[in-house]
DNA sequence: CCGTATCCATTCCGATACTG
DNA sequence: CAGTATCGGAATGGATACGG
């Protein structure tokens, strides 16, 4: 039977996961901020079965993830863009990107990190802080029903 | 064929999805930061069959994510609690809820979300800055080349 | 109450061949 | 180059029945 769809959860991490949940899809996001736009560009950086490209990329556009411009320089081509709601999934990338760099990596084995390209500074780790600034320790968040739209606080 | 393990990929979030990138381990998670530590709070709250539940509590301790513990009050049980490693996920788990949050609902739906416990205020969306606390913008951010353990700049 | 074992349908994924 | 079509093996997921 088919997994339970969770687009009508109210908690918006099953929503989530319910879009991109998947193994390809935060990759493919990868790739589009290492600059992929083209099929090719991406089939070849991850190493995924065309197919399974071709349907991820599908859904993506489906769900506003992607869109299809037309190729900058002239060429007769669409190229596959991060749209704005794409291009937020960014903090999801960091988190996950940090939560690896330190609990999956031993000392001494080649890493790829972030780092800005103005500077190369790396990133600090992402902390979570509350509306006045201050942080937030680690058992002190609970979860509140709310109306989305409304705002909290 | 088997989907290829990343567990050796230079990119730590290849290396986070290859751990935590199926539909119901950030959920498993999540129910934990909510209290849940029993078999059966995980399956009431989540509603997945009892065999997945199973399969991915064991791989979950394998990796490291859960501990084994006796109950807290004298039970003869064992429970189960997030380690060191499984409370860092809790970033990634904010940073999902906030996409979730801001794309994917559409205005007066009920909707949970986080807010501090000591005083009710919700959170700030997370930023990434650099290690002088500057804010990256969207598009400066370059991945590098690094070993595992060298501190980067 | 805490799981494990089995069964079955669906999906995922890779490989390959093929079209425009 | 950009996909689509098809195949087969493996994993996922739900339901149920069963043992500690």
């Amino acid at each position: 039977m088919r997994r339970k769809s969770l687009n009508t959860a109210t908690c918006p991490v099953a929503r989530s996961l319910d879009v991109i949940g998947d193994w390809w899809t935060l990759l493919i996001v990868r790739e589009a901020f290492k600059g992929a736009s083209r099929f090719s560009e991406f089939q070849q950086g991850l190493g995924l079965a065309k197919n399974i490209l071709s349907s991820r990329l599908r859904k993506m556009l489906a769900d506003g993830i992607l869109e299809l411009r037309p190729a900058a320089a002239g060429g007769s081509h669409l190229e596959y863009h991060l749209t704005h709601k794409g291009i937020q999934l960014r903090l999801i990338l960091i988190a996950l990107r940090q939560w690896g760099e330190d609990n999956l990596f031993v000392s001494g084995e080649p890493m790829t990190t972030f780092v800005d390209s103005q500077t190369g500074q790396s990133l600090k780790r992402l902390r979570p802080i509350r509306q006045d600034g201050t942080e937030v320790g680690f058992r002190d968040l609970v979860t509140k029903l709310v109306v989305a739209g409304e705002g909290v606080d």
